[in-house]
DNA sequence: TACGAATGATTCGTGTTCCAACTATATACT
DNA sequence: AGTATATAGTTGGAACACGAATCATTCGTA
């Protein structure tokens, strides 16, 4: 039987990812209050930008996010001209994503803010602080499990990072 | 080549912090479905059990959200009869929150899943492994700046450096 | 060939989260 | 008193995120 009072650190983890996943949304709404584009759009659009061509089952994976919220997520860039669709000929049930130039010229002048405002946080801190708290946050990801959303369907833990 | 002089760590922070933020998202919707009840609505259950009875704004504050935010929760909390609303007679403004013994029922019956969860995951690492990853998150989470949501209301850059 | 399974996209409903705008009440100031 | 400000709550709209359900197409195989 589990004492309550163990190590807190479980409790402490919690509140911590909480106000941490807070942080990145209010993040991405400022970012988009100045350039139009929330985060999640602004990395669809980056895969795309390398991609080139993509159907949405497939960036859904590469993102780690789920279909249907890749999809809404695609109609608002669509909506904004940073992506089209355009169903295929030769399988007439995928529809390919492409970033347009006005999509690319996008992510061109805006800038990774996110990364911007850690880098100055983390300046202060040693190398050796830096590396602590990624490898930390690698292991707690890692610890937290692939969570798959929708086990049935495949293996997606391959997809390694999000490009870089 | 898309060379920015961005230290790396950046990218690695960033991104497992959105694969941590869609794993408590997923965490919350399994407790919904097995309990009926969400993770921030548990949370605010909680708080109000430690209190006995209390106003949103409070709430709000304790818990690092905004007061919409919680007036929704509260909205479902209340529906589902967990919670009552009872506006105060002395100052009109006040609508104090209370638990109702149903409220109080469900959470004893719901266990903390993400904690047991993570404890058992974490149960393989050592406690200055622990310790380093509790104090990483909590370092990340001062780092990343509180950005309280409206404590201020005109203007939130009473902390810190933001973009300066 | 025909039927059922798999694949791909989309829609729908729910919940979280925010901001901005609005109402109502209370307090402070002139 | 009367106006202004502060406090408290609420509403509406947007974006995100999910699962479940639906529809079309393609594939596998009996």
């Amino acid at each position: 039987m589990k004492n309550r009072n163990i190590p807190r650190y479980e409790y402490r983890i919690i509140h911590s990812l909480r106000r941490i996943s807070r942080s990145v949304g209010i993040h991405s709404r400022k970012l988009n209050a100045k350039f139009g584009l929330t985060t999640p759009q602004l990395i669809c659009l980056d895969v795309l930008a390398k991609a080139n061509k993509m159907i949405l089952r497939d960036l859904a994976r590469k993102i780690n996010l789920g279909e249907s919220t890749v999809n809404g997520i695609v109609d608002r860039l669509e909506a904004k001209d940073f992506l089209i669709r355009r169903r295929s000929a030769e399988d007439r049930r995928k529809v390919y994503l492409e970033i347009t130039e006005a999509g690319r010229e996008m992510i061109r002048k805006t800038p990774p803010l996110l990364q911007d405002k850690l880098s100055a946080s983390l300046a202060g801190l040693s190398d050796a602080e830096k590396r602590t708290i990624t490898e930390s946050l690698e292991r707690l990801v890692e610890l937290m499990g692939a969570e798959d959303p929708d086990p049935a369907k495949e293996n997606y833990r391959n997809t390694k990072n999000l490009e870089t």
